[in-house]
DNA sequence: GTCTATAATTCGATAGAC
DNA sequence: GTCTATCGAATTATAGAC
């Protein structure tokens, strides 16, 4: 049995729907507003005047403010396999691929959103905790002792969640002005004194 | 003309008045909670139930809830001269200093509050931005390069505050885990690095 | 100084007409 | 699917009696 273009098209990511522009439209929106203003200060409302719809289709596409939230802030760190590559360069390689990850063409990814309300929202904290807690730990683990892998992966993510908070969210002036050359030299060497610290 | 003990009564922070006790407890009340749950989740109603006064009187102290904020986060790193120490130990001098002040007998510093709210605040956004940029770039400029002091006081501050943010905000496991000695020995060589780093 | 009562908003979410 | 109207709850802050 063959598998058609229909077939695929019953698939709730590739369904062409018209009102998928409209759930489009509204997850940019949030994120938008829930990367710069953090959950408690977005309201419904303002989500609904930036997408040009309703409020209430907004509430019935998603259900509640809080189910929007989750379904916008998801996102993958999708680390590389540190196992296959020069021990040697394993910080310059995890820092290279957090900022295309974050400073690529799509601005509104998952982690400005999940870090502005991290403080205060007890989903996007646990959220932070498995992605970084687990990924990271994951691929730390496969280079140096495994008995030291979780304390080496907290402190890397101390390290990259500190350098994206001060630069996304309270962006001190010093740390937003550093080139992307500049952050993969300093950064990355910190990161592999973490990753290979003993 | 001599200063006796009550010209130094009149100043408002040696005066023992009967209502600085209510003051005080307010202020005690508004740091847990602003520390716990963040500027946005914390009421009015919750601080003066928990200070044990009526909301009123609170806003008759303290004028509004972000008058009350702004004077439960006051805080101060007072990090000590780094121009007096061995250049060598800079690192773990700045980790041991930032862990008495954060881990001291006084859990309610001013830290906590303002990180919690840091991304949602702009108030506490500023001050952060103040305190770390200020403070900790005074204390850099010392050692090394004047040209590149900004950029390792940057780094340093996205070090610290990342710690800050995954072991007392986020509460990761591992970073949660680490004992004192260990924080001293692991984020002091990252300090160092930044702080010496060419 | 203290507290009751409430003003004035604003929020998320719903009901129901079309 | 869409929008008007609104509910019910919660918020900060104030007015005024005692």
């Amino acid at each position: 049995m063959s598998v058609g273009i229909w077939d695929l098209m019953t698939d709730s990511t590739a369904r062409p729907r018209k009102s998928d522009r409209t759930r489009a439209a509204i997850l940019a929106a949030a994120r938008t507003l829930f990367a710069t203003n953090g959950f408690e200060r977005t309201t419904v409302r303002e989500i609904a005047e930036r997408a040009a719809i309703d409020p209430a289709m907004l509430i019935r596409y998603f259900g509640s403010k809080d189910e929007l939230f989750a379904q916008a802030a998801v996102f993958d760190l999708a680390i590389p396999d540190l196992g296959s590559i020069d021990p040697a360069v394993i910080g310059e390689t995890l820092v290279r691929h957090f900022l295309t990850l974050w400073e690529g063409e799509n601005v509104n990814h998952g982690l400005p959103v999940l870090l502005r309300s991290a403080a205060s929202n007890d989903y996007a904290a646990e959220k932070l905790r498995e992605v970084f807690g687990a990924q990271v730990m994951l691929a730390i683990a496969r280079v140096g002792s495994p008995e030291t892998a979780a304390e080496r992966a907290g402190l890397i993510a101390s390290q990259l969640l500190g350098f994206a908070l001060t630069r996304y969210i309270l962006k001190l002036p010093p740390v937003v002005a550093m080139t992307t050359l500049t952050i993969v030299r300093k950064l990355g060497k910190a990161i592999q004194l973490h990753a290979t610290g003993t």
